[in-house]
DNA sequence: CCTATACTTCGTCAAGTCACGAATTGACGA
DNA sequence: TCGTCAATTCGTGACTTGACGAAGTATAGG
């Protein structure tokens, strides 16, 4: 019951949708998640680590960058149902297909060769 | 996305979950629900309204009970498919294998044939 | 009618959520 | 060793949620 409430909060908002749904392409940078979401890092940060806790997300330190991905194989099975059921469900959705394009984008150079998405404006 | 928020919304929350769940018996009349989660009539009303109004459940007046049950053939496949899924996630869970238990016993007589539930404490 | 029972609606309050910016930590590289 | 950049932690404020009880609606039965 735990697990599942933990899975369940952490899918009961739009912004984590979009962040689970984008990395079905793979691995992404905490950086690149705050491009297409537009959103300020710390609120990035959060969600991301509310996803990881609940065990749908994965998480891998190079250098200063963090890089995210679905649970794989470690996953419980509630996890992994949770988020093929919820991609099965999201995948023609507009907000989100959009999400995917501009991340196509921002995944063309890797992170290293940007200016630095922390000090815009 | 609208409709998903909506189910996703819904079923973030434990005695909402304890009130789908107790459905899969079939149909349960909204005083059965109140002496099983052992909540206020206002709160599981509320509570039950919302699993409606995401899709999640069915509901028949008979008289002046209310009977409520899962959504069947005419809900959506992404409704249908978190029931499914939590049903599986869930079944063997403590609180949720309590709240049968309780229910097959409120459930041995009709609703007709109580002491009403609302005249308690 | 009037009462009793089932349910809903509404107001309230405590607790939780989500966003932000400021300050902090950690890892590179000049 | 310093500055920079990625990321996190923390405090704050607006808003939402979940519980309750009181009051209102609806239906059955005397």
């Amino acid at each position: 019951m735990q697990e599942m409430m933990a899975i369940l909060k952490a899918l009961d908002n739009e912004n984590r949708l979009r962040i689970l749904l984008s990395l079905r392409v793979g691995e992404v940078c905490l950086c690149q998640l705050i491009e297409v979401l537009e959103l300020a890092p710390s609120t990035v940060s959060r969600h991301v680590d509310l996803l990881r806790q609940a065990g749908l997300l994965e998480m891998r330190k190079d250098g200063r960058w963090h890089y995210y991905r679905l649970a794989g194989r470690g996953a419980s099975p509630a996890a992994r149902e949770a988020i093929r059921w919820v991609s099965r469900s999201l995948d023609n959705e507009k907000l989100i297909t959009a999400d995917a394009a501009r991340l196509a984008g921002v995944c063309q150079s890797p992170p290293e060769e940007w200016t630095a998405c922390y000090t815009r404006s």
